[in-house]
RNA sequence: UCCUCAGUAGCUCAACGGCAGAGCGACCGGCUGUUAACCGGUAGGUUGCAGGUUCGAAUCCUGCCUGGGGAGCCA
């Protein structure tokens, strides 16, 4: 008897049809009756779940499964049947049901609707809910997708360490990393830690971005991307925040900031459409229960070109909108959320490419303008999730980027390798860190960032 | 960190100063094709925690805890 999954059986029922197959799972739901009963067994390789019919007259142990609870394992072996007419298109008549595992009466998960508040208390059980299953289906297919992408075009996939020690760009607060006795480090006379005698011989911590070395091996290779786990220790209390997230970060050489946004946004258009592609049942699912506009609005996407707008023309539109923002809007200030919103939302109603920030407000690595008061930066904003690009045409112009670390007050010391890709074969490059779950949040219409990762680790928060 | 809303049965909620309830789930029974099945029944509670006001508190007040939303920070 062959050992099938149903992914195996969605793929082409037809092949197996009358034939006899065996098939593991977790049962979703169980209804019973007199002489014959229905399970919904998913058997994780597929969104969907397949039906089991079950019948008093060929199976010894009908009691026993027809009281088996929901979340059970069980071992199934039976026909495979054809239901052209029915709701589902084929199923399996059961010759023998094997229970594997039992789940009492007290499992959480029922066979109804749960608030997602109550499903993250229990993260180690959500992944058998629809709505998990279909989110973490595309995270998966999310990932390998990217990777399509950078490797189809030949960009080199680059590790960019996890622990650093510079702490110079500005990216927000630090997780310190340490082994250093909490209760009793080293002193000096000033009483301050000696991180001389840390691990490392300083202070170091995990990375909040992998640019830096990005440009690196950029000024190396042309073409690189990181992708990997990032730290922030903000306070912030967000549904678009988590203490550690992933974070694509694309750099290239001999590239200007059009180059760059014309990467950004061929980028978002091939993940917008694998993800239509290949993962239609989930998408479907998510467009009926969670985002009934979701598949229409990212389909739009593909087809339409990106809005590129500068800053300056941002503020004019903002200005002349009339409407009643809770912050000012005024040149030299950034962006708030609620201009963000206006801009992609009620005007344009698709992502927007800002260009051409304040220098004062953006960081020490990105290129000064001609005009001296702006930077080659550009932010992509998108309707629903607000920023899920920040990026820049780099600084590549040695003295210009020493002015900037003294303007931003940052410890030039620490940059000595970085200053020194200007010194050797420096050359203009760009790139830009794209928020691995916002792009997900966006492609799912799931509005909490808790939501689209397994464990999510947020303040106060590590369980699991 | 600030602002705001909410914690009542396993879950989703009602009761808003006077006997703590419903739907779903669970359990028991019925039903020969169900599909978040349907029908009948049963069990299930220190109303987040601590204090206060009151003859009487789920309800009003204070503090704390937890969670949601908004803001800032950003991806």
């Amino acid at each position: 008897m062959e050992k099938v999954t149903v992914r195996q059986l969605a793929a082409g029922a037809e092949n197996y049809a009358e034939k006899q197959v065996k098939v593991d799972g977790w049962i979703r739901n169980n209804r019973d009756q007199k002489s014959f009963g229905f399970i919904a067994l998913n058997d994780g390789t597929h969104f969907n779940t397949i039906q089991i019919v079950y019948e008093k007259e060929f199976l010894p142990n009908y009691e026993q499964v027809a009281a088996l609870g929901v979340g059970s394992a069980i071992s199934v072996s039976g026909t495979l049947v054809l239901t052209p007419e029915a709701r589902q298109p084929f199923e399996i008549k059961a010759l023998a049901i094997n229970p594997e595992g039992d789940s009492p009466a007290d499992y959480p998960i029922q066979p109804k609707r749960h608030s997602r508040e109550f499903l993250r208390e229990v993260a180690h059980l959500r992944p058998r809910t629809n709505l998990f299953s279909a989110v973490f289906r595309i995270r998966s297919l999310l990932a390998y997708a990217i990777h399509k992408f950078f490797q189809e075009r030949g960009f080199i996939y680059l590790h960019a360490p996890i622990i650093t020690a510079n702490d110079a760009e500005g990216a927000g607060e630090l997780f310190r990393v340490t082994t250093l006795d909490p209760k009793n480090p080293p002193v000096l006379d000033d009483h301050a830690v000696d991180y001389s005698r840390d691990f490392f011989g300083k202070k170091t911590n995990l990375t909040v971005s992998g640019q830096l070395e990005a440009e690196a091996y950029a000024l190396a290779f042309k073409n690189v991307y990181t992708f990997g786990p990032t730290f922030r220790a903000e306070n912030s209390n967000t549904p678009r925040h988590a203490a550690e997230f992933w974070m694509i970060e694309p750099e290239i050489a001999f590239a200007d900031l059009n180059d760059n946004m014309d990467l950004a946004e061929e980028m978002v258009r091939f993940l917008i459409n694998d993800m239509l592609e290949q993962a239609g049942t989930e998408m479907d699912f998510l467009n009926q229960f969670v985002d009934k506009g979701l598949k229409e609005r990212l389909q739009n996407i593909v087809k339409s070109e990106f809005i590129r707008i500068n800053y300056s023309r941002a503020i004019e539109l903002l200005q002349e909108s009339k409407e009643k923002f809770e912050y000012p809007v005024q040149w030299g200030k950034d962006l708030q959320t609620e201009h963000e919103r206006y801009l992609t939302e009620k005007i344009y109603k698709k992502p927007v490419f800002v260009t051409g920030y304040p220098r004062d407000i953006k960081a020490f690595y990105m290129r000064v303008n001609d005009d001296q008061k702006t930077v080659a930066a550009m932010d992509l904003l998108v309707p629903g999730v607000g920023e899920i690009i920040g990026g820049s045409q780099r600084e590549e112009r040695k003295e210009v980027l020493e002015q900037n670390i003294s303007n931003f007050n940052i410890n030039k010391d620490d940059l000595w390798w970085y200053m020194e890709l200007r010194k050797y074969g420096g050359v203009k490059h760009a790139g830009f860190g794209l928020g691995f779950e916002r792009m997900l949040m966006y492609l799912t219409g799931v509005s909490n960032i808790r939501d689209v990762i397994p464990f999510p680790r947020t303040v106060n928060n590590c369980e699991f």
